[in-house]
DNA sequence: TGCATTTATTTCGAAACCAAAATATTTGAT
DNA sequence: ATCAAATATTTTGGTTTCGAAATAAATGCA
């Protein structure tokens, strides 16, 4: 059975447990949370291919359109949506790798500058063409068209986020009954 | 500076960079990637307000679909894609909080059954609702013709990878350079 | 039947992440 | 000028996952 046909059978047979639920939502969700885990999958295995995660290429991304090629730790903790321990971490993956170098900051002694080196430009370069290449065979049966159909829909859910990102915090419940360790 | 001028800021930095890069499909995978990542989180601080994680979920939700409520380790495993080990974790958790069993299979003594409780099947659906209430929130804006469009592109996604996945896994490198620990 | 292969699950060790605590430094208010 | 509050990073402890090894049982072939 495909991907399509188990969607289909899940919807109906949610309708049936469930008969209040909204269907369409449901099926667009669905088939939404596949195209999106598949898709993870094939672009972390091209990234994989040249000796990276998606999440360091993420930082070497950064730092290639950062002036100097420099950044911060938290900066680049807030843009790749990481924790500031999860990036310390990745920083010190990266750095062992010799793709990124730690300075300790003149101006502030807390702070530390992060940079490329010349081994991280050259691998932030080769990834991304890898990286592009992988994206390409997933939207190009969509043709230019389709393509862009799918940025404009795109485009509005990020309008949404605008609207529901500020007013989540205070009305979604502490973990109440969070199932425990 | 929100969403939209970062990614496109982003996107002149690497024609500027890299000027032989697919822009189009660029621009594309930027947005992709970041309202993923946002209906991520909004989902998933769903499903922890009634005290599940997302891929909790899923198996609670295959169980609740299963002949007889009744479904394997291995079959749950493959579904929610997650290693067997992971699964194994996962069962543990969801019974120590008493919303599966596991029974030995009478038919298959290296086989386990897994089935789901009384509490299981009512916290699967008030899960269900919540979830679908999240999801709402994300694509309501797009409307009824919006949410027919996406679907379609996405089906169209999932076409892709029935030809990308059945080629890949001979032509992806082995982890040549990967970073090491 | 006997035995090698395959299949199902769990255990073990390591990686990646987060939240909270710890450390060090800067900023701002008096 | 002093000191409390805020800020930047790292460390610590815990969770979730994976890959590989371990364990146990079923299958199939000679």
């Amino acid at each position: 059975m495909n991907d399509r046909d188990r969607i289909e059978e899940d919807m109906e047979s949610w309708a049936r447990l469930v008969p209040d639920l909204d269907v369409e939502t449901m099926r667009t969700g669905l088939l939404f949370a596949r195209v999106t885990a598949l898709g993870h999958k094939h672009v972390e295995a091209a990234f994989t291919a040249v000796g990276l995660s998606a999440g360091e290429f993420d930082v070497l991304a950064s730092l290639l359109h950062a002036p100097d090629r420099t950044s911060k730790p938290s900066v680049l903790a807030r843009s790749g949506m990481l924790s500031p321990a999860g990036m310390t971490h990745r920083l010190d993956r990266l750095e062992r790798a010799g793709l990124v170098e730690r300075r300790s900051d003149p101006d502030d002694r807390r702070s530390m500058l992060v940079l490329l080196t010349e081994a991280g430009e050259t691998k932030a370069i080769e990834a991304a063409r890898v990286h592009v290449a992988a994206e390409a065979e997933l939207f190009d049966l969509l043709g230019a068209s389709g393509q862009t159909d799918l940025r404009r829909l795109l485009d509005a859910m990020l309008d949404t986020y605008a609207t529901v990102a500020t007013r989540t915090p205070t009305q979604i419940a502490p973990n109440a009954d969070r199932i425990q360790s």
